[in-house]
DNA sequence: AATATGCACAACCGCGAGGCA
DNA sequence: TTGCCTCGCGGTTGTGCATAT
C-alpha cells in the first residue's frame, strides 16, 4: 500500500532555503501564528513541503532562538539529560531555552560524543568504555526509595527504575542499575543518600579530580548527594521535566 | 595551488502517535 | 472501531567550509 506522501512532490523545491523563502515564512507566521503546516506553504505562496517550512521555522526562523557556541554549562546539561533520557532530543531541547532538538542532535553527534569518548565514556551507555566486567557496583540515586509504593507512583510519572530484567538474570555482571527517583518533600533538608557510594556528576562519568568535581575524593562529610540533574544546584527542576 | 579528507550543520525521510470523522 | 490526516520526532543524508597533505 504505502502512505501517501505528505505534500504533492512535484511541484515542491527542496535544499537549502532563499532569504526570500525565509521571509515569506516569517511574514506568513507572524501574520497568522503557527499550524495547520500543510495548508501553509500553499497560503504563504511557498513551493515547499509543510514539513519542510515546520522545520525551518522551528530550527531556524524562530525569533526565541539562541544561535551561537554552546556554553560548558550547556554541554554539562545536555549530558546529563542524555543519561538519564537518551536521544530523547526534544524533551533535552526542553530543558535547553533557545536551543532546538536537531541543534542539540548535531552538537551531540559532533562535539560532545567525541568528548565522551576522550573522557574513556561510551556516549551510548555514559558507562566507561573499559569498565572491569567485576568492578564495584555503584547505585546511583536521588534518596533510597523508602517502599516500594513510594518509588512507583512518583510525581507526575516520572520514574526511571530498571526492573529486574532477563538480561541482569543471564548477565549478573552486567549492571543495569540506573535508578533517578526525585528526593522527598518532606526530607528536603536531609542528605541526598545513595546506598552505598555517592558520586558528583563529573565523578560518575569518570572524571574524578576534575574542576567540575563536586564530591571532592568522595569522603568529603560535605557531600550532599549525587547532584545528577542539577537539582542540587537548581540547574534542573524535575517537575518541569514534561513528558508529552 | 590543487586535491583529499574531515567536520559542522541544515534539511530530508520514514515512522509512530494522536485527533477526528 | 476503523481509517485517514496531520504533526512531531529521531535517524540519516547532503552540502559547504576548514584543514591537512
Amino acid at each position: 500500500m504505502g502512505r501517501s506522501p505528505c505534500c504533492e512532490k512535484a511541484h515542491t523545491n527542496k535544499g537549502a532555503w532563499t532569504k526570500e523563502e525565509d521571509d515569506r515564512l516569517i511574514a506568513y507566521i507572524r501574520a497568522h501564528g503557527e499550524g495547520c503546516w500543510r495548508s501553509l506553504p500553499k497560503a504563504a505562496g511557498l513551493l515547499r513541503c509543510g514539513k519542510s517550512c515546520r522545520l525551518r521555522w522551528i530550527n531556524y526562523l524562530r525569533p526565541d532562538l539562541k544561535r551561537g557556541n554552546f556554553t560548558e554549562e550547556e554541554d554539562e546539561l545536555i549530558i546529563k539529560l542524555h543519561s538519564l533520557l537518551g536521544n530523547k532530543w526534544s524533551l533535552i531541547a526542553g530543558r535547553l531555552p533557545g536551543r532546538t532538538d536537531n541543534e542539540i542532535k548535531n552538537y551531540w553527534n559532533t562535539h560532545i560524543r567525541r568528548k565522551l569518548m576522550n573522557r574513556g565514556i561510551d556516549p551510548a551507555t555514559h558507562r566507561p568504555i573499559n569498565e572491569p566486567a567485576a568492578a564495584d557496583v555503584t547505585t546511583i540515586s536521588f534518596a533510597t526509595a523508602a517502599t516500594k509504593e513510594e518509588e512507583e507512583k512518583d510525581i507526575s510519572g516520572f520514574s526511571i527504575k530498571e526492573e529486574k530484567s532477563p538480561v541482569r538474570e543471564c548477565c549478573p555482571d552486567l549492571n543495569l542499575e540506573l535508578r533517578i527517583s526525585p528526593p522527598y518533600q518532606n526530607q528536603s533538608d536531609q542528605p541526598l543518600k545513595t546506598t552505598s557510594s555517592v558520586l558528583c556528576f563529573s565523578c560518575s562519568l569518570g572524571i574524578q579530580n576534575s574542576e567540575e568535581c563536586s564530591c571532592g575524593d568522595g569522603t568529603s562529610s560535605s557531600n550532599t548527594g549525587y547532584d545528577f540533574l542539577g537539582l542540587k544546584s537548581g540547574v534542573l527542576d524535575y517537575r518541569s521535566l514534561g513528558m508529552k
